[in-house]
DNA sequence: TGTTTCAACGTTAGCGCTAACGTTAAAAAC
DNA sequence: GTTTTTAACGTTAGCGCTAACGTTGAAACA
């Protein structure tokens, strides 16, 4: 028995359980027809050898991976991280596994995780944002198997998608900050190519801006994505020194949003009776703040749900393929001036 | 060629680009003998028929998996995504893929978790913490790949491990706390059992304060892990309602001293002069906030790139075990009072 | 010139499992 | 009592690739 001493396989098993190898096999999963000692007998074995299946055997056999790829730019961003969770709860339920990958916001990043994730032949696989390179987008076309894009509201999606209009998102905010009666306003965030979601809400800020006859140069980078606590604080920096007049100020994110407040009550700035500052995203810490953030919600969480009941559907044959969430605005109180 | 509309295989280039099947194995991966003119006529006549390599059947037949299975509590916290950026980028680069879970902080779905992992025949496991089931350990020591145990120092790894004592860690900040001055010294967080770590830091706090000769009794919980901001304002409160006489609070981490601070500002508390506050982790927000918080940097990001450095090592037979991180205080405005 | 070396391939065998179908005995139906 | 059904197995064939070894012709060397 094991005289190799190499790690037991379904046969030793068998072979110690009397039974032949596909029993074993039946009886390691669920919902197959084996009579329950002999089930029970083979477990038993099976755990003194302490043999484990191999899943990757039994993927070759089966042409089943029981893997769904995810690329997200980075595993450091609350949002990103809601959503991979809403996904893993949902897939882990239904018996897949997440093969997780970083693009760090690069397409070219994006284009090398994606060919590697193609190799080990996933069920599925989700995307953050619909730009790609030329090459990744025809490596996820040819795949043939459901393709969701995410985080984005795209207009020809490879094949399904859940996600929001960022630069529907923004809009809103520049709607709040007109309502509020703030002429002035700029924009922190979004301007590196690499971010293409803050560039989409700086777009849809623009374009509001100008929607409503304002005027919309007010744009300060906050330099390569993930834009940082810190990175708020000298961009807001910048856009007092270039534009001192500024009224109201919309970020990328909620971080680069807290950076900017606490630069500005370090510097003697009122925040919001002097500038008003929003974020995005919604993050804990814009809840708790002092003060707190004004932000949009664009429901992290719920993308990576509907992300994994899309999957769940498609594997079992249904053809869904969009799923749209609605941003919300949440007004707190760093764009509402205090009436004193 | 390709009649039945499958997926084309490693036989569909080999017959197109008229060499033998194992020829094409070798032109699709690096240093190995093939001619340049050779190499390249293959792998265009492979992007021409849209093949990927099957790696599962390529692990298969080499019984490599080219996995490496990680887990951790939650992926929504800012050290351990930094932990897993720097496993990541190190394993990546040698051309390993990470297979993630989360354990949600409980011992048993750290069990279910590492059973799956093992089924895919990773190269490496890396877990979070050395507390675990009888048979999670078990599985673990019987599996014949190097187990990295992370974010702990522990008495009798497993089998190899990286981290630092949390105890220790904890210590440093009743030091500080002692050196300033405090005499009424208050924990919050790491009462229950599912998160050891914060256990750790609790006892650590609780033996140094005992050391100093001071009472160690004003303990409050913060609740389910992972603790959340808010769920730190509401334990300050409940601290100062039991003991006003407070004049110093540990948080279990940044996020909820970051809580516990914006509920004392917002109730006229003043941080630190009236009550210092600190916190664990030296997240991103506690150098920005205001008051800058005092904490206890762990370098979580090292902790993943000494891990990954443990791997890569082992799989080429060197057998380093341990590699202690030191955790450094940081001292900021949150435990220093103003001098007016 | 004969021998050695080695780059550049080809051949053989098999990895550990499951799908699909076959078998058998007992239960169910008539 | 005979036929039908079905639970509970066994048998056969093969998934797509790589390790290990074999072959060959040309270059390198004595």
């Amino acid at each position: 028995m094991n005289v190799k001493n190499n790690p037991p396989t379904m046969d030793d098993v068998a072979k110690m359980a009397g039974v032949s190898r596909m029993t074993v096999s039946r009886a390691l999963k669920p919902d197959t027809s084996v009579k329950l000692i002999t089930r029970e007998r083979i477990k038993k074995v099976a755990d003194e050898l302490g043999y484990v299946l191999n899943s990757n055997a039994s993927g070759f056999a089966s042409h089943k991976s029981g893997f769904v790829a995810v690329t997200i730019p980075s595993v450091n961003n609350a949002n990103f991280a809601d959503t991979l969770t809403g996904l893993t709860d949902k897939l882990h339920a239904a018996g897949l596994q997440i093969l997780l990958g970083y693009t760090n916001y690069s397409l070219e990043k994006e284009e090398q995780v994606i060919e590697q994730f193609l190799q080990r032949r996933p069920e599925a696989i989700v995307v953050t944002g619909g730009s790609h390179t030329k090459r990744c987008e025809n490596l996820l076309k040819k795949s043939s198997i459901p393709v969701i894009e995410i985080w984005d509201q795209i207009k020809n999606p490879i094949d399904a998608c859940v996600g929001f209009s960022n630069a529907t998102a923004a809009a809103l905010m520049v709607d709040h900050f007109v309502e509020q009666g703030y002429k002035k306003i700029g924009f922190i965030g979004g301007d590196e190519n690499r971010d293409t979601r803050g560039l989409d809400r700086r777009s849809g800020f623009i374009d509001r801006l100008n929607d409503h006859g304002l005027e919309s140069h007010r744009l300060v980078s906050a330099g390569t994505p993930p834009v940082t606590v810190k990175a708020g604080g000298k961009s807001i920096q910048k856009m007092l020194d270039k534009w001192p007049e500024t009224e109201a100020v919309m970020c990328v994110s909620d971080l680069s949003a807290f950076g900017a407040i606490s630069h500005c009550i370090r510097s003697g700035i009122n925040v919001p009776d002097t500038l008003a500052i929003a974020g995005f995203g919604d993050y804990d810490i814009s809840e708790v703040s002092n003060p707190t953030i004004t932000t949009v919600n664009v429901s992290a969480n719920e993308i990576g749900v509907e992300a994994a009941n899309l999957i769940l559907n498609r594997l079992m044959g249904k053809a869904l393929t969009v799923k749209k969430i609605t941003p919300q605005l949440l007004i707190r109180e760093s764009t509402i001036p205090t009436q004193t």
